[in-house]
DNA sequence: CAGATAACTTACCAAATGGTAAGTCTATGT
DNA sequence: ACATAGACTTACCATTTGGTAAGTTATCTG
C-alpha cells in the first residue's frame, strides 16, 4: 500500500511550510524526514510551487472540517460566536501547522493565494452576513461588520498562534495556558461584543 | 560620505526582512537593489545572521520610537490605549516594514530573538502594570490583563498587517481603509474594555 | 510468460547562495 | 612622498537548491 506516500508527504509539507515557512523548507530536508527521496516527492508533485498548491488544498479542507461544524451550527447570537472560537482553539492546539500555513499564505498571497482567498471569502461572507443579522436584531453592538471581523479573526489567530509573544508576557504556551487564554479571548470578545 | 551605505544597507534588509522574509531574500539580491556588491554587505555586517541581528536591533529602535510617546504619555483610562493604537496604525501605513520584521522574529523565535524579546517584554511588563491599575481603579472591565494584552495586540497588529485578509473581506488595503479600520479597532476595544 | 504501468532510486546538473581571499582606489596623517 | 586604513570590487568556492534523465523493482494484465 504504497499510495500512503503521497499523503504522507503532504502531511510533512504542511507541516514544514505551516511551521517553518516555504523558502526555509526545502525538498531534501522533506525527503530525508520522510525516508525518502527528493524525486519521490517531485514524482507525486511535479514542482515545489505545485507541492505548495496541493498543501493549501489540504489546509484549506482541514480548516473547513474543524470550523464547518462550528460555523453550521444552529447557534444563535453570542453562542455560536463562542463555538467558532472553540472550533479555532482547538484547531490551534491539535494542528498548529494548519493555521500557520493560512497566516503564511494570506501574508504572501502568490499566485498560490487564490484557493485560500476564495475559500476564504465565502466563510467570512457568511460571518458577515451573520454578524450583520445579529445586530440587526439587537443582540450585537452596532460596529463595521467587515472590520469587526477582522479584528475578531485577528484576536483568535494571534492569540492562538503566537506562542513568542506569550513568552514574552511570561505565560508558556502550554496546553493549560491555551486553554486560559481560550477563556479569556471568549471573555473579551463577549465583551466587545453583546450589546448592553 | 560614503558611511551612509552601512545604514542604506540596513534600510533595505529591514524592508526586504520585514516584508518578504529571512530565507527569502537573498544578499545578492539586496546588494543589486543597492547598487552594490554583495561583499560590500559582508564588509559591514560580517554574515548575514549578523546583519539579521542589526536589522532586528534597528527595527527594535524604530518601535520604541514611534510607540514610546504614546507609552509614556500622561493620559489615563481608555485615552492611554486610544494613543497607543493610533500609534500603532501609523507605523504600520508608514513603514509596515517594521511591524512585518517583529512578526516575523517573534514567530520563528531563534538566537536573535532574544533582543527583542526582552524589549517587549519590557514594554508589555509596563502595559500590563497599567491595565491592571485601571481595572483596579474600576475603569476598565475586569480581565486577566496578560491575555488581554494579548488579545489586543493580536487585534492590532493582525489588522495593521493583515493585507490579504482584507482583501477577502472585499476591503482594499488601502490608506482610507486602514483609517477606517483604526477608528473600528478602537471602537471595538473601547467596547470590550470599558467597565459598564 | 511478455509487457506495460506505477512507484520509486541513482546519477546528474545548472543556478543560486552564503562566504573567503586578494586586489583596487581614495583619503588622510606623517 | 609614502605608508596606512577604510570602503569597497573582482575572483573564486563549496554547498544547497529545485529539477531532469535514466534506470530499477514490483505488481498487474493480456
Amino acid at each position: 500500500m504504497p499510495a500512503q506516500t503521497r499523503e504522507r508527504i503532504l502531511d510533512t509539507s504542511l507541516a514544514a511550510f505551516g511551521l517553518r515557512g516555504y523558502d526555509s523548507t526545502s525538498l531534501d530536508e522533506m525527503a530525508s524526514d520522510l525516508g525518502i527521496t527528493k524525486q519521490a516527492i517531485l514524482y507525486h508533485f511535479s514542482s515545489k510551487e505545485h507541492l505548495l498548491n496541493a498543501t493549501i488544498e489540504l489546509a484549506v479542507k482541514e480548516l473547513a472540517s474543524a470550523l464547518g461544524g462550528a460555523s453550521k451550527s444552529q447557534a444563535r447570537g453570542f453562542q455560536r460566536i463562542e463555538d467558532l472560537v472553540r472550533a479555532t482553539f482547538s484547531l490551534a492546539a491539535r494542528r498548529p501547522e494548519v493555521l500557520g500555513l493560512v497566516r503564511l499564505v494570506s501574508r504572501q498571497g502568490g499566485a498560490a493565494s487564490g484557493e485560500l482567498a476564495s475559500a476564504m471569502s465565502g466563510m467570512l461572507g457568511e460571518a458577515v452576513r451573520f454578524v450583520e443579522a445579529e445586530m440587526i436584531a439587537g443582540r450585537f453592538r452596532r460596529l463595521e461588520p467587515r472590520m469587526l471581523l477582522l479584528a475578531v479573526y485577528s484576536a483568535v489567530i494571534g492569540v492562538a498562534t503566537e506562542p513568542e509573544v506569550m513568552r514574552a508576557l511570561g505565560l508558556e504556551p502550554d496546553l493549560r495556558s491555551l486553554v486560559k487564554a481560550r477563556r479569556e479571548t471568549i471573555e473579551f470578545l463577549r465583551a466587545a461584543l453583546i450589546a448592553d
